[in-house]
DNA sequence: CGGCATCCGGGAAGATACTG
DNA sequence: CAGTATCTTCCCGGATGCCG
């Protein structure tokens, strides 16, 4: 019914916004909107499809997802690409400036990481694990610590290095990586900040140099 | 009407959450609601009123206020005091750990102001101007200049001071300042951050010490 | 299957009025 | 001044359905 009743949503002439000249009054304009840090989040490592965006932003709705896409988009964070062929297929990756919002998640994530109501038992997406490995490095705990980390995790593949006191992580294969880490996310960050026995993950490679990488990532304490 | 009406809402039982171990989700069900971390920021320099906070956030509703504030004081980022007498007025302040979450709003204030989007010509509170200078300043072009700056901007005096290539702000008064600003905190900001003429402000005391301030905090250049 | 539009229910936000 | 009460509007989340 109602099939040609024209949407009175001309531009969305209620744009709620805060009228506030200060900065971060307009970044929560930009990224303030439910899901959408996360929906950033989960392309700070490459391109993704909807469907793994939906899959690894547990709780989101398809229409919510194409909605703050749709906005990430005109705001120019994010950019809609088509694969060439024979892939075909549509994915969504960060522009340049979308990228430059990782510190915003590495010191909102290492804030928040001292709150007694955070859970480290919920559930973990790949790129939430190797972007964390990227923010919770201690240098000087990782000073002289040199290697290739490879993760399987699920059907996510990463390649990770060390060295200078920094990690640094790509999608891609993990031939040849010095250590490679099998398994879940959510089990490897059990086992990196949780202290869950190593025997969570499964574990190739160099032994040693694994169970020092372990030890890379202290979490900041408690308030309180 | 209605008087003894249970109210419905034993705990809230829908606590609308991430279901997501990553920090950063765990910051945004901290601070991520719809002017959480605005309110924070009206705290950053000292306690505040209920009255004042109001004043200074164009737009939010008092009820809205009420309830930031309640949920911010229950997850341990903001306490309410009252002043001893004869003030016995009730404030807001926030905590050690409320504190902390300064460079959240730093990170995102300064990548914001990259945006096209970004409209300096909007409001900005005090409060804002102030914490936007020891954000945005250039060390290196600060090298070298040490005085102090009294800011009196409708109500609010800051005082602060410049040393080492680093700015420093507290509330108080201003008598004794090397340079003191008068008007309202968006003409400052005209004057520092878009170029306008000096004359928009009263100024007293070294001139020169006052030119050569205003050309320390360059904004980052737009995107695009 | 992927992406997007539509409809619906509930809840959060906005505006205003009112009270101690 | 410091909120509370009420009403309306809008957004979020879930379900369904269309269409390439």
């Amino acid at each position: 019914m109602k099939s040609g009743k024209i949407t009175k949503r001309l531009k969305s002439e209620t744009k709620r916004g805060y009228e506030d000249a200060c900065g971060a009054a307009h970044g929560l304009e930009l990224i303030g909107e439910r899901w959408a840090l996360l929906v950033l989040r989960e392309l700070m490592l490459g391109p993704r499809r909807f469907s793994g965006l939906k899959a690894d932003l547990p709780g989101i709705s398809a229409n919510v997802l194409t909605q703050r896409l749709g906005e990430l988009e005109e705001r120019g964070l994010v950019r809609r690409r088509k694969l060439p062929p024979p892939a075909s297929v549509q994915v969504y990756e960060a522009t340049e400036w979308g990228l430059e919002a990782e510190p915003i998640m590495q010191v909102l994530g290492k804030w928040a990481a001292r709150s007694p109501a955070h859970d480290p038992g919920l559930p973990l997406s790949a790129v939430s694990l190797m972007l964390s490995f990227r923010t919770m490095i201690d240098a000087s705990r990782a000073d002289g610590v040199n290697g290739s980390f490879g993760f399987r995790l699920g059907a996510h593949h990463y390649l990770g290095r060390l060295a200078d006191g920094r990690f640094e992580v790509e999608r891609g294969e993990v031939g040849g990586a010095d250590v490679i880490f099998t398994g879940q996310a959510a089990g490897l960050a059990g086992v990196v900040y949780g202290g869950a026995p190593l025997q969570t993950v499964e574990v190739e490679g160099d032994a040693a140099l694994a169970r020092r990488f372990l030890t890379l990532f202290p979490l900041p304490p408690k308030v309180g």
